[in-house]
DNA sequence: TCTTCCATCACGT
DNA sequence: CTAACGACGTGATGGAAGA
């Protein structure tokens, strides 16, 4: 029998502050909704730290915009609230989210916290037209969850995508083959997925400035700008042309990092090792959670200067230790770094396998089987009572300089009113 | 010469 | 346009190193 290709893209409209106003509204009813006014989810606001994770359609009136700096946000709009992220409550949002669309099809491709994409070929026959449908959901889950979503409607998910970033909030589009002319090709080249700065550029460099002038222009005078590789798969997207099918089970991590950006600058070695054993200590800690071995640590820094390098190691044997990770990321941070003062240190664990086999060695050591239980202890109490009730010794006599999301996401409600204070310094 | 490794860049949420 | 801000993740690229 068959069957026209047809994939929903759901997308939460400002996700993150959407989530946090239901979830005030739920635990407290008269709470005032953020969405109703200049509001912002940002990274630590009382650090000035961070940036505007997500904001409310009066904060955009303002000129706020996702991905800004905080200070800068704060210059447009200084009556801006911002209030800190809270990730553990969006990602109960979005496994909501998740379960509700699971009704529709079992072919769902999680493609981030806040996005979905649908294959409802096979399924949309039970439920109606395309369009009907797509409505039926968005007011689903803004009564059942509270929030507004955006739908795109197209036969691929390339066009699902495009679709769902139309008008905001609270709509469905469609993208049909048919309506590329009319609907996407007007739009301006940066508005087409996986065209970020760089390829604008380069394509204005040559006169292209909408999406239906890139489909328009010869692949082949695009290959030595681009790439031959990216400059087929962008032309091929100003197509309407995506042939990836909706992917229901979600492949296993490549890499597991982690990486903070310091309350100051960091000069001297001690400290910066302190950093790296906080670091490694949680990538450790989901490396083993997932059962997974690493055979590659990289370390990455970025200096005062926003100078980023990173430089990395293969192991002897994979791992998924942390003391192991620590070693290996001191020697590497040690060789390389100049000691130019640091905003930024990461750590990331590459060259993922499979744990399943690789029980304790026969020529393992006393010592390190010892380890290897403490780390597993560590993670135990971690997991139940969070990241922040067990240090190791070192950190206990430095001042924290380490910015832990987790340490301050207490009080917040209550800090989140007296925002006024700090909008003197610059 | 062919592959793998390494560092960086680009792109997304 | 510059000044200046995150924590992730993936993949491409081009040069160096190794087989």
């Amino acid at each position: 029998m068959e069957q026209s290709p047809l994939v929903f893209h759901i997308d939460v409209n400002s996700a993150f502050l959407s989530w946090e106003s239901v979830c005030r509204l739920t635990e407290d009813p008269e709470a005032l909704d953020l969405r109703t006014i200049p509001s912002a989810v940002g990274g630590d606001a009382a650090s000035r730290h961070g940036i505007v994770l997500a904001k409310s359609t009066p904060a955009k009136k303002y000129g706020v915009t996702t991905g800004e700096p905080l200070v800068q946000a704060l210059r447009k709009c200084p009556s801006l609230c911002v209030v800190p992220s809270r990730f553990d409550v969006y990602i109960h949002y979005s496994t909501l989210l998740m379960n509700l669309l699971s009704d529709y099809t079992p072919d769902i491709e999680k493609f981030s916290i806040d996005e979905a994409f649908l294959d409802m070929s096979s399924t949309i026959h039970l439920f109606g037209d395309p369009w009907t449908t797509a409505n039926q959901i968005r007011e689903r889950i803004c009564r059942e969850l509270g929030f507004t979503v955006n739908i795109g409607i197209a036969p691929n998910k390339l066009l699902a995508k495009m679709a769902s970033d139309f008008r905001k909030p609270d709509m469905c589009h469609t993208l049909f083959l048919d309506e590329i002319p009319e609907k996407m090709w007007p739009l301006p080249i940066r508005e087409l997925f996986f065209v970020g700065r760089s390829a604008q550029n380069k394509l204005e460099g040559i006169g292209i400035h909408t999406i239906g002038q890139l489909a328009a222009i010869n692949v082949e005078l695009l290959k030595p700008i681009l790439g031959e590789k990216y400059a087929i798969q962008i032309h091929d997207y100003a197509c309407g042309i995506d042939p990836s099918p909706v992917a229901e089970r979600e492949p296993i991590n490549k890499g597991y990092g982690n990486s903070t950006t310091l309350s100051r600058d960091v000069d001297d070695l001690d400290t910066a090792f302190t950093v790296l054993l906080s670091l490694c200590e949680t990538v450790g800690a989901r490396l083993r959670a997932d059962h997974v071995i690493c055979d590659c640590v990289c370390v990455e820094i970025k200096d005062w200067d926003f100078h980023v390098q990173s430089h990395q190691t293969t192991l002897n044997s994979p791992t998924d230790s942390t003391t192991v990770l620590y070693e290996n990321a001191c020697r590497l941070l040690k060789e390389f770094w100049d000691r130019t003062p640091l905003r930024l240190i990461g750590v990331r664990a590459t060259k993922i396998s499979d744990d399943e086999f690789s029980q304790i060695s026969l020529f393992e050591s006393e010592q390190s089987k010892k380890m290897k239980e403490m780390e597993k202890a560590v993670d135990q109490i971690r997991s139940k009572f969070g990241t922040d009730i067990i240090k190791r010794a070192s950190f206990l006599k430095k001042d924290s300089i380490v910015d832990h999301a987790a340490s301050k996401q207490k009080h917040l409600s209550h800090s989140a009113l007296k925002e006024d204070d700090k909008n003197t310094k610059n």
